[in-house]
DNA sequence: GATGAATGAGCGTTCATTCAT
DNA sequence: GATGAATGAACGCTCATTCAT
């Protein structure tokens, strides 16, 4: 890689990291490339040398976003792993993004097809390491007999009812931090088959 | 009523229509007043004789929804009622809004303190008949002993989530119309302490 | 005059009283004729019906205004006043209308043709006594030998200055009413023959 | 200098002296940013692009008025000058800018505070000039013992009148130009002791 | 490759005026 | 005669995008 190249790969990841900034702040809608060019320290027009435009922009910061989630799920995942285990993972990788993903999450119906693409694509790392344990626990009878896809579906909406309440539940930091070890807790007492 | 307040009437009804019909299939923060002016077919200041200001508006549509769901929620409950019919009751009303509800639900951060305010305002209805039934069954130990907060999240969670996904779920229709039996049998089977 | 008429002059007078506040609080330019109607207390569209166009009010306030000025300068004026009388008698007159009457001057080359006919009236009135006894002053030698003209326009200068800096001089009250003495006094010692 | 930065000031410039222009010929109320686009040839959103809003380019034009009338006085003026040669001074430079001063005077009241400012520092830098040599003039009994700041006023509120009236007065060109010799002589022989 | 001045369509909002009631 | 709902042109201002430098 020469010199100019390199020069070019880093300015562009100079406004890719202040877009993530400016993205996680205030949403993606909201945001003017003004602002990210500010934040980013180069010319306004410097951001659409690098991005065809706003739009490829955001689709990269998703992107982005995308592949730090699941390669955190990937890296963090053994053989062995509980439930408690896995579930934890996939919190910890979410609150490292925190508030970049609860606006994904939030802003995902106006923004372009390949953003809802993305979020299958980290949602479906996640359901298949999940799937594997509930599977074997389902055979032991230790959890109740519910579609996976059910299941799921209650984690992930409870989850996300959590990040988009964020500034209700945790004013002034992470939801996540705060709620994950009863989060996993409650949803672990939910499936248990319970016979006292 | 005469004559010229019952026109009054029907403008400001036909401007709150249009308004319904535009944020409930774009929701509230893109549409422009000049585009819910040409829905209602009326001239564009005419929307800003009837409502203060878009931000106005914007909550108008929003309290009447809100009005609109506890009123049936209200006239649906019973005193009798099961949990079930609860849960139904709540996706009932909201299958009836299907569309506006989403987009309450999702452009919420971006919303005025009102806003969040009917919103808190029609959990809380649903809340307390949810409530009256599952203090009941928790008593007779059918149910699991899990908070009451931590179950009505699960639930709400649930339902958003497949609101907000409801074009991934159901591309052409009510999510709700579809997926309300299933959602309602298997979250009761969740929360049902159960032993074979 | 039937009862009719009599309905109907009351409430133009009604709209005149109001636009003459509303004029001398704000101008002639910035208040908006629905403004003036609320003033009023009647509807936006029967200050339309009584004036045919904003304009015309305008005109009317103004016209209004310079006729009380003329009389009450006519009624105050006698055979043998002094120039001092004659001074104190034109500031009366003024300060009696003092908001309106600044903002007439200030408005005046944003106001149509006809206004600027009624303000050279009131002046020509006051000219006309003034004329009368400052020629007879000079004849005497008791005053400068300068053409009335100058001397006019020296007095109407000066008072126009005072009542356009009167939120400067006088911030809550009559400009007029504080410093007419002292202008009327150093007016005259200014015409005055001076040898020591 | 480079050749970006250049153009952006002469950019900055046209839309300066198109916003002279327009303000000189219809005050600062009324014109549009549009009109003032339209003159200068750029497009309206230029305007915002070198002055944050309509106020901050009322606020340059004033400024720079300002700062042309200081200097202009200031460097007219020298240690020996009469009276006569200072008032002179005065009126040639508000003559190079009759038409905006004259708007700037007539629209004061509804302008922002700075625009007041500026006004008096106009008139601080002409009132020290005059203080100076009618306080001379006084201790050598020269001229009538009244206050300086009445005779400035005095001063000032004449050439305001004409200014004010230059329409009526001069309705084709600069009523200074027309009247300054004559305003001058007048206003002097009227400060003179004068025993004859 | 980077810049940032320029564009022009679009926004929410105001207002004098009209006219059916 | 009085009403006030409706109009639509105009306003100040923002913004993604382009392109000469």
């Amino acid at each position: 890689m020469n010199k100019r190249e390199l020069q070019r790969q880093q300015t562009r990841a100079t406004i890719l990291t202040a877009a993530d900034h400016i993205y996680a702040a205030h949403g993606f809608i909201r945001p003017s490339t003004q602002m990210i060019a500010k934040e980013a320290g180069v010319a306004h027009g410097t951001v659409f040398l690098h991005f065809q435009s706003q739009e490829k922009l955001i689709l990269a910061v998703i992107e982005h976003l995308g592949m730090a989630l699941t390669a955190q799920i990937h890296e963090a995942s053994e053989p062995g792993h509980s439930l408690s285990d896995i579930l934890r993972t996939h919190l910890d990788a979410i609150e490292a993004s925190e508030a970049l993903y609860t606006h994904l999450i939030l802003d995902l119906p106006q923004l372009p097809e390949e953003a809802q693409q993305t979020v299958i694509g980290i949602q479906s790392v996640i359901a298949h390491h999940m799937d594997q344990v509930i599977g074997q626990l389902k055979k032991e009878k230790k959890i109740k007999d519910l579609s996976f896809s059910f299941l799921f579906t209650t984690w992930i909406g409870l989850i996300h009812y959590y990040l988009m309440n964020r500034r209700l539940f945790a004013p002034h930091g992470s939801v996540l931090a705060f709620y994950k070890d009863q989060l996993i807790a409650n949803f672990i007492k939910l499936l248990e088959v319970d016979c006292k």
